[in-house]
DNA sequence: ATAAAGTCTTGACCATAGTCCAGAGTCAAG
DNA sequence: CTTGACTCTGGACTATGGTCAAGACTTTAT
Protein backbone atom coordinates (compact mmCIF):
# COMPACT_ATOMS: atom_id res chain seq x y z
CA UNK A 1 0.00 0.00 0.00
CA UNK A 2 2.63 2.33 0.79
CA UNK A 3 1.15 5.70 1.08
CA UNK A 4 3.41 8.76 -0.33
CA UNK A 5 2.42 11.55 1.34
CA UNK A 6 3.15 14.86 -0.96
CA UNK A 7 6.55 15.66 0.24
CA UNK A 8 7.66 12.31 -0.91
CA UNK A 9 6.37 12.20 -4.37
CA UNK A 10 7.79 15.64 -4.83
CA UNK A 11 11.54 14.18 -3.55
CA UNK A 12 10.96 11.22 -5.67
CA UNK A 13 10.69 13.61 -9.13
CA UNK A 14 12.56 16.19 -7.66
CA UNK A 15 10.25 18.93 -8.03
CA UNK A 16 8.70 20.80 -5.67
CA UNK A 17 5.45 20.74 -3.37
CA UNK A 18 4.33 23.61 -4.76
CA UNK A 19 4.57 21.92 -8.31
CA UNK A 20 2.85 19.11 -7.33
CA UNK A 21 -0.08 20.62 -6.11
CA UNK A 22 -0.01 22.91 -9.46
CA UNK A 23 -0.18 20.20 -11.65
CA UNK A 24 -2.99 18.93 -9.44
CA UNK A 25 -4.66 22.21 -10.17
CA UNK A 26 -4.32 21.46 -13.70
CA UNK A 27 -5.73 18.10 -13.30
CA UNK A 28 -2.29 16.11 -14.26
CA UNK A 29 -2.00 14.22 -10.80
CA UNK A 30 -4.77 13.47 -8.47
CA UNK A 31 -4.26 12.26 -5.16
CA UNK A 32 -5.32 8.54 -4.58
CA UNK A 33 -7.13 9.57 -1.54
CA UNK A 34 -6.59 12.04 1.31
CA UNK A 35 -6.07 11.06 5.62
CA UNK A 36 -8.64 11.72 8.41
CA UNK A 37 -6.72 15.28 8.70
CA UNK A 38 -6.74 15.99 4.74
CA UNK A 39 -3.04 15.76 3.75
CA UNK A 40 -2.37 14.19 0.30
CA UNK A 41 -1.66 10.71 -0.64
CA UNK A 42 -0.21 9.06 -3.25
CA UNK A 43 1.13 5.79 -4.37
CA UNK A 44 3.53 4.23 -6.85
CA UNK A 45 1.28 5.04 -9.60
CA UNK A 46 1.45 8.59 -8.60
CA UNK A 47 5.14 8.46 -8.96
CA UNK A 48 4.87 7.39 -12.63
CA UNK A 49 2.73 9.86 -13.38
CA UNK A 50 4.60 12.69 -12.36
CA UNK A 51 7.82 11.14 -14.02
CA UNK A 52 6.06 10.52 -16.93
CA UNK A 53 5.23 14.88 -17.20
CA UNK A 54 8.34 15.90 -16.58
CA UNK A 55 9.72 13.68 -19.18
CA UNK A 56 7.15 14.84 -21.57
CA UNK A 57 8.31 18.37 -20.78
CA UNK A 58 11.95 17.72 -21.77
CA UNK A 59 10.77 16.41 -25.40
CA UNK A 60 8.56 19.88 -25.69
CA UNK A 61 5.10 19.00 -24.36
CA UNK A 62 3.36 21.29 -22.70
CA UNK A 63 0.96 20.89 -19.70
CA UNK A 64 -1.61 20.90 -21.95
CA UNK A 65 -0.13 18.54 -24.44
CA UNK A 66 0.54 15.81 -21.60
CA UNK A 67 -2.80 16.44 -20.08
CA UNK A 68 -3.95 14.98 -23.48
CA UNK A 69 -1.51 12.24 -23.52
CA UNK A 70 -1.53 10.94 -20.01
CA UNK A 71 -5.79 10.81 -20.64
CA UNK A 72 -5.08 8.73 -24.45
CA UNK A 73 -2.51 6.56 -22.29
CA UNK A 74 -5.60 5.46 -20.02
CA UNK A 75 -8.14 4.84 -23.09
CA UNK A 76 -8.03 1.51 -23.69
CA UNK A 77 -9.68 1.27 -26.77
CA UNK A 78 -6.48 3.98 -28.15
CA UNK A 79 -3.83 2.67 -29.92
CA UNK A 80 -0.06 3.22 -30.37
CA UNK A 81 -1.07 5.27 -33.21
CA UNK A 82 -2.98 7.58 -31.57
CA UNK A 83 0.27 8.30 -29.26
CA UNK A 84 2.64 8.42 -32.41
CA UNK A 85 0.47 11.24 -33.83
CA UNK A 86 1.05 13.28 -31.16
CA UNK A 87 4.42 13.01 -31.32
CA UNK A 88 4.84 13.81 -35.01
CA UNK A 89 2.59 16.70 -34.53
CA UNK A 90 5.13 17.91 -32.21
CA UNK A 91 8.11 17.35 -34.75
CA UNK A 92 6.54 19.01 -36.63
CA UNK A 93 5.85 22.11 -34.99
CA UNK A 94 9.45 22.11 -33.76
CA UNK A 95 10.64 22.01 -37.32
CA UNK A 96 8.55 24.68 -37.99
CA UNK A 97 10.20 26.46 -35.11
CA UNK A 98 13.50 25.75 -36.26
CA UNK A 99 12.61 27.10 -39.80
CA UNK A 100 11.22 30.08 -37.99
CA UNK A 101 14.23 30.64 -36.20
CA UNK A 102 16.86 30.14 -39.45
CA UNK A 103 15.17 32.78 -41.15
CA UNK A 104 15.78 35.10 -38.60
CA UNK A 105 19.02 33.90 -38.36
CA UNK A 106 19.29 34.83 -41.76
CA UNK A 107 17.96 38.14 -41.52
CA UNK A 108 19.78 39.67 -38.81
CA UNK A 109 23.13 37.80 -40.32
CA UNK A 110 23.14 39.68 -43.69
CA UNK A 111 22.14 42.86 -41.18
CA UNK A 112 25.00 42.30 -39.48
CA UNK A 113 27.36 41.25 -42.29
CA UNK A 114 26.11 44.75 -44.09
CA UNK A 115 27.16 46.73 -41.08
CA UNK A 116 30.56 48.66 -41.14
CA UNK A 117 31.62 48.41 -37.59
CA UNK A 118 35.15 49.48 -37.36
CA UNK A 119 33.68 52.43 -34.92
CA UNK A 120 31.70 54.25 -37.54
CA UNK A 121 29.45 56.41 -36.22
CA UNK A 122 25.94 55.02 -35.88
CA UNK A 123 24.85 57.20 -38.80
CA UNK A 124 26.28 54.60 -41.21
CA UNK A 125 25.16 51.52 -39.57
CA UNK A 126 23.11 49.58 -42.05
CA UNK A 127 20.82 48.30 -38.68
CA UNK A 128 19.66 50.99 -37.59
CA UNK A 129 18.74 52.44 -41.29
CA UNK A 130 17.09 49.25 -41.94
CA UNK A 131 15.58 48.88 -38.92
CA UNK A 132 14.15 52.67 -38.66
CA UNK A 133 13.28 52.39 -42.47
CA UNK A 134 9.84 52.28 -43.29
CA UNK A 135 9.30 50.16 -45.63
CA UNK A 136 9.25 46.10 -45.95
CA UNK B 1 4.28 70.30 -37.11
CA UNK B 2 2.05 67.76 -38.34
CA UNK B 3 0.78 65.94 -35.09
CA UNK B 4 -0.37 62.89 -34.82
CA UNK B 5 -3.19 61.41 -32.35
CA UNK B 6 -2.67 57.97 -30.99
CA UNK B 7 -5.14 56.81 -33.15
CA UNK B 8 -3.40 57.60 -36.39
CA UNK B 9 0.30 56.55 -35.01
CA UNK B 10 -1.25 53.23 -34.39
CA UNK B 11 -2.87 53.11 -37.71
CA UNK B 12 0.36 54.52 -39.43
CA UNK B 13 2.29 51.08 -37.94
CA UNK B 14 -0.55 48.52 -38.34
CA UNK B 15 -0.66 48.14 -34.58
CA UNK B 16 -3.54 48.73 -31.94
CA UNK B 17 -3.91 52.57 -29.97
CA UNK B 18 -3.52 49.67 -26.80
CA UNK B 19 -0.32 48.11 -27.84
CA UNK B 20 1.36 51.68 -28.50
CA UNK B 21 0.45 53.11 -25.06
CA UNK B 22 1.73 49.67 -23.40
CA UNK B 23 5.13 50.43 -25.17
CA UNK B 24 4.82 53.73 -23.38
CA UNK B 25 4.25 51.86 -20.19
CA UNK B 26 7.67 49.64 -21.23
CA UNK B 27 9.17 53.55 -21.97
CA UNK B 28 9.55 52.48 -25.78
CA UNK B 29 7.83 55.47 -27.30
CA UNK B 30 6.73 58.38 -25.62
CA UNK B 31 4.31 61.08 -26.86
CA UNK B 32 6.38 64.77 -27.92
CA UNK B 33 3.62 66.69 -26.22
CA UNK B 34 0.27 66.36 -24.84
CA UNK B 35 -2.99 68.67 -26.36
CA UNK B 36 -4.67 70.72 -24.04
CA UNK B 37 -7.34 67.84 -23.40
CA UNK B 38 -4.56 65.44 -22.38
CA UNK B 39 -4.72 63.57 -26.01
CA UNK B 40 -1.22 62.19 -26.01
CA UNK B 41 0.59 64.19 -29.67
CA UNK B 42 3.03 62.58 -31.72
CA UNK B 43 5.12 63.35 -35.11
CA UNK B 44 7.11 61.46 -37.69
CA UNK B 45 9.83 60.47 -35.19
CA UNK B 46 7.47 58.46 -33.21
CA UNK B 47 6.55 56.51 -36.69
CA UNK B 48 10.07 55.80 -37.01
CA UNK B 49 10.21 54.44 -33.67
CA UNK B 50 7.80 52.27 -33.93
CA UNK B 51 8.39 51.01 -37.01
CA UNK B 52 11.81 50.40 -35.32
CA UNK B 53 10.36 48.51 -32.65
CA UNK B 54 7.99 46.41 -34.81
CA UNK B 55 10.81 45.71 -36.93
CA UNK B 56 13.29 44.34 -34.03
CA UNK B 57 10.17 42.24 -32.91
CA UNK B 58 10.34 40.50 -36.24
CA UNK B 59 13.98 39.72 -36.13
CA UNK B 60 13.67 38.46 -32.65
CA UNK B 61 14.28 41.11 -30.10
CA UNK B 62 12.39 41.41 -27.40
CA UNK B 63 10.74 44.74 -26.22
CA UNK B 64 13.17 45.25 -23.35
CA UNK B 65 16.57 44.48 -25.81
CA UNK B 66 14.33 46.34 -28.16
CA UNK B 67 14.39 49.45 -25.50
CA UNK B 68 18.62 48.81 -25.21
CA UNK B 69 18.11 49.35 -28.86
CA UNK B 70 16.90 52.12 -29.04
CA UNK B 71 18.70 54.04 -26.35
CA UNK B 72 22.15 53.07 -27.83
CA UNK B 73 20.88 54.63 -31.51
CA UNK B 74 20.22 57.83 -29.45
CA UNK B 75 24.40 57.78 -27.66
CA UNK B 76 26.55 59.58 -29.93
CA UNK B 77 29.24 58.17 -28.88
CA UNK B 78 28.45 54.70 -29.15
CA UNK B 79 29.86 53.52 -32.70
CA UNK B 80 28.20 50.70 -35.12
CA UNK B 81 30.14 48.09 -33.48
CA UNK B 82 28.08 48.43 -30.00
CA UNK B 83 24.76 47.51 -32.79
CA UNK B 84 26.28 44.87 -34.19
CA UNK B 85 27.57 43.45 -31.49
CA UNK B 86 23.61 42.89 -30.27
CA UNK B 87 22.72 41.69 -33.31
CA UNK B 88 25.42 38.80 -33.24
CA UNK B 89 24.47 38.79 -29.41
CA UNK B 90 20.84 37.58 -31.09
CA UNK B 91 22.21 35.36 -33.70
CA UNK B 92 24.22 33.33 -31.31
CA UNK B 93 20.87 32.84 -28.63
CA UNK B 94 18.81 32.07 -32.02
CA UNK B 95 21.71 29.28 -32.82
CA UNK B 96 21.46 28.19 -29.59
CA UNK B 97 17.71 27.64 -29.27
CA UNK B 98 17.89 25.60 -32.68
CA UNK B 99 20.11 23.49 -31.30
CA UNK B 100 17.83 22.53 -28.47
CA UNK B 101 15.44 21.98 -30.67
CA UNK B 102 17.15 20.16 -33.12
CA UNK B 103 17.69 17.65 -30.05
CA UNK B 104 14.29 17.34 -29.13
CA UNK B 105 13.32 16.65 -32.88
CA UNK B 106 15.91 13.84 -32.83
CA UNK B 107 14.92 12.34 -29.14
CA UNK B 108 11.06 12.60 -30.31
CA UNK B 109 12.03 11.33 -33.64
CA UNK B 110 13.85 8.27 -32.48
CA UNK B 111 10.70 7.61 -30.01
CA UNK B 112 7.93 7.73 -32.68
CA UNK B 113 10.51 5.67 -34.86
CA UNK B 114 10.45 2.66 -32.36
CA UNK B 115 6.44 3.10 -31.53
CA UNK B 116 5.14 0.06 -33.66
CA UNK B 117 1.61 2.17 -34.44
CA UNK B 118 -0.38 -0.24 -36.95
CA UNK B 119 -3.05 -0.74 -34.51
CA UNK B 120 -1.20 -2.06 -32.01
CA UNK B 121 -2.19 -1.36 -28.33
CA UNK B 122 -1.03 0.58 -25.82
CA UNK B 123 0.76 -1.04 -23.88
CA UNK B 124 3.67 -2.20 -26.68
CA UNK B 125 4.21 1.84 -27.57
CA UNK B 126 7.88 2.36 -26.76
CA UNK B 127 6.71 6.16 -26.29
CA UNK B 128 4.57 5.57 -23.46
CA UNK B 129 7.05 2.87 -22.01
CA UNK B 130 9.81 5.27 -21.64
CA UNK B 131 7.43 8.33 -20.56
CA UNK B 132 6.21 6.04 -17.61
CA UNK B 133 10.05 4.73 -17.03
CA UNK B 134 11.91 5.89 -14.25
CA UNK B 135 15.16 5.77 -15.25
CA UNK B 136 17.15 8.80 -17.33
C1' DA C 1 -27.26 70.57 -31.37
C1' DT C 2 -26.47 66.07 -31.23
C1' DA C 3 -24.55 61.72 -32.28
C1' DA C 4 -20.61 59.09 -33.39
C1' DA C 5 -15.98 58.36 -33.03
C1' DG C 6 -11.88 59.07 -30.60
C1' DT C 7 -9.25 59.41 -26.31
C1' DC C 8 -8.29 59.42 -21.31
C1' DT C 9 -7.00 56.52 -16.87
C1' DT C 10 -7.09 52.62 -14.11
C1' DG C 11 -7.07 48.17 -13.56
C1' DA C 12 -8.32 43.45 -14.78
C1' DC C 13 -7.44 39.59 -17.77
C1' DC C 14 -5.15 35.87 -21.27
C1' DA C 15 -1.59 31.99 -21.63
C1' DT C 16 2.58 29.43 -19.58
C1' DA C 17 4.78 27.24 -15.73
C1' DG C 18 5.46 27.77 -11.85
C1' DT C 19 7.03 30.16 -6.94
C1' DC C 20 6.09 32.07 -2.52
C1' DC C 21 3.58 33.60 1.48
C1' DA C 22 0.45 33.74 5.59
C1' DG C 23 -1.99 31.56 9.01
C1' DA C 24 -3.64 27.38 10.66
C1' DG C 25 -3.57 22.60 11.59
C1' DT C 26 -0.90 17.95 12.07
C1' DC C 27 2.63 14.62 12.96
C1' DA C 28 6.91 12.56 14.90
C1' DA C 29 10.82 12.63 18.09
C1' DG C 30 12.98 13.65 22.33
C1' DC D 1 4.63 18.17 26.15
C1' DT D 2 6.93 20.85 23.35
C1' DT D 3 9.57 21.70 19.24
C1' DG D 4 10.45 21.25 14.54
C1' DA D 5 9.10 19.53 10.29
C1' DC D 6 5.32 18.81 7.39
C1' DT D 7 0.94 19.92 5.21
C1' DC D 8 -3.33 22.48 4.32
C1' DT D 9 -5.90 26.50 1.67
C1' DG D 10 -6.19 30.66 -0.79
C1' DG D 11 -4.39 34.06 -3.10
C1' DA D 12 -0.59 37.05 -4.74
C1' DC D 13 3.42 37.44 -7.68
C1' DT D 14 7.12 36.47 -11.59
C1' DA D 15 8.06 37.34 -16.88
C1' DT D 16 6.27 38.30 -21.76
C1' DG D 17 3.38 40.87 -24.87
C1' DG D 18 -0.24 42.39 -25.12
C1' DT D 19 -5.93 42.86 -25.00
C1' DC D 20 -10.22 44.51 -23.10
C1' DA D 21 -13.55 47.03 -20.34
C1' DA D 22 -15.73 50.84 -17.59
C1' DG D 23 -16.84 55.40 -17.13
C1' DA D 24 -15.67 59.97 -18.21
C1' DC D 25 -14.31 63.46 -21.38
C1' DT D 26 -13.23 65.59 -26.21
C1' DT D 27 -13.44 66.12 -30.96
C1' DT D 28 -15.56 65.66 -35.42
C1' DA D 29 -19.25 65.28 -38.62
C1' DT D 30 -23.89 65.97 -39.90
Amino acid sequence: MNRLKIGDLAKSCNVSIDTVRYYERKSLITPVSRSDSGYREYDSHSTQRLHFIRKAQNLGFTLKEIGNLLNLSEMPEKTCDDIRQQAQQKIYEIEERIDELRQLKAALGELADYCPGKGKSLDECSILKYLYKEES
